[in-house]
DNA sequence: TTCCAGGGGTAGA
DNA sequence: TCTACCCATGGA
């Protein structure tokens, strides 16, 4: 099937997919050449399809040759694109700021997601201390493991808590080799599977700001970098997710050593909205930090 | 060997 | 609130 999805005026595929660097994280994969996005899919019915994403200029066009589940599909793809989230009062705050009008000329501030929270989160996990490269590696490691295969390709979407969970610690550990970070997604998946703990409620409340950090920073293996990264794919983009490269970018502009409180203040100017704008200030650099993290951008 | 990467958890001050 | 230390992993 294919399905063609109308996006708002200010969207822009390819600058959602360069958001970050989701789309070179297992199940995703990116081809420049073509401009596709594509993921191996496991639809709610525990159907397995492979999607091709691309921006043919009116519409988003999603092929899927294998399954006809459209509104499954439709809801993925929006939450993966966040194609609904309104972005009208971020780009006007930009254009009071001379070095952030880039934002809303080239359609950026969204961000590329996974259809889940909780693929996200371990995502968000499997970047903290450690090197991309390392990152792609248990990603591929995560998705090969322990996703399900799609019939005749050796390509598998990403894990579901259950089947994480089916499996004890000592094995996932062995199997998926995360280092230290391994109890806190195999934990993680535990609890959803177990009913404890209930993350679409989380995605779909309206608690305030703060509740929803804290709950995320409740989370093992979650620490401030990783609940601000979650915060703004939650589209709740106030709080800035300081990493090494944030420092780098920062030391270099202010010639000194900083500290995360520097980063932090000098991004609360942009406030309500420094989260997003330190993300496509962060980005704004993809060559060069791919350069040095082996990021292929 | 030693360091460290898109940090987090914990203890002690 | 801050600092120091350890934490698996694998590349430099």
């Amino acid at each position: 099937m294919k399905v063609e999805i109308i996006p708002p005026p200010d969207f822009s595929f390819y600058e959602t997919v360069h958001s970050h660097g989701w789309r070179h994280l297992a199940p995703y994969s990116w081809d420049e050449s073509t401009g596709t996005l594509r993921r191996v899919h496991r639809f709610a019915s525990g159907a397995v399809d492979l999607l091709d994403i691309t921006d043919e200029g009116s519409h988003v066009a999603v092929r899927a040759d294998r399954t006809s589940e459209h509104g499954d599909l439709r809801r993925a793809i929006a939450r993966m694109l966040q194609i609904d989230r309104d972005l009208a009062e971020f780009h006007r705050f930009c254009l009071d700021y001379p070095e952030l009008r880039h934002i809303p000329a080239h359609y950026k501030g969204r961000l590329l997601r996974s259809p889940t929270l909780f693929e996200d989160i371990c995502k968000v996990i499997l970047t903290t201390n450690t090197t991309w490269a390392q990152t792609k590696a248990m990603c591929s490691r995560l998705v090969t493991e322990f996703g399900d295969s799609l019939s005749g390709v050796d390509l598998h979407t990403f894990p579901t808590p259950e089947r994480i969970a089916a499996v004890s610690r000592a094995e996932f550990a062995e199997r998926a080799r995360l280092g230290y970070r391994a109890p806190a997604v195999h934990g993680l998946a535990i609890d959803i599977a177990s009913g404890a703990l209930d993350l679409d409620a989380l995605e779909t409340s309206r608690l305030d700001s703060a509740e929803v950090r804290r709950r995320l920073l409740a989370l093992r293996g979650v620490g401030p970098y990783a609940a601000a990264c979650l915060m703004l794919y939650l589209g709740r983009p106030g709080y800035v997710n300081v990493d090494s490269w944030a420092r780098t970018l920062l030391s270099r502009e202010l010639g000194r050593a900083v500290t995360d409180r520097d980063v932090h203040d000098h991004f609360a100017r942009y406030a309500p909205w420094q989260g997003l704008v330190y993300n496509f200030y962060a980005w704004n650099h993809d060559e060069e930090r791919g350069a040095s993290s082996d990021v292929a951008s």
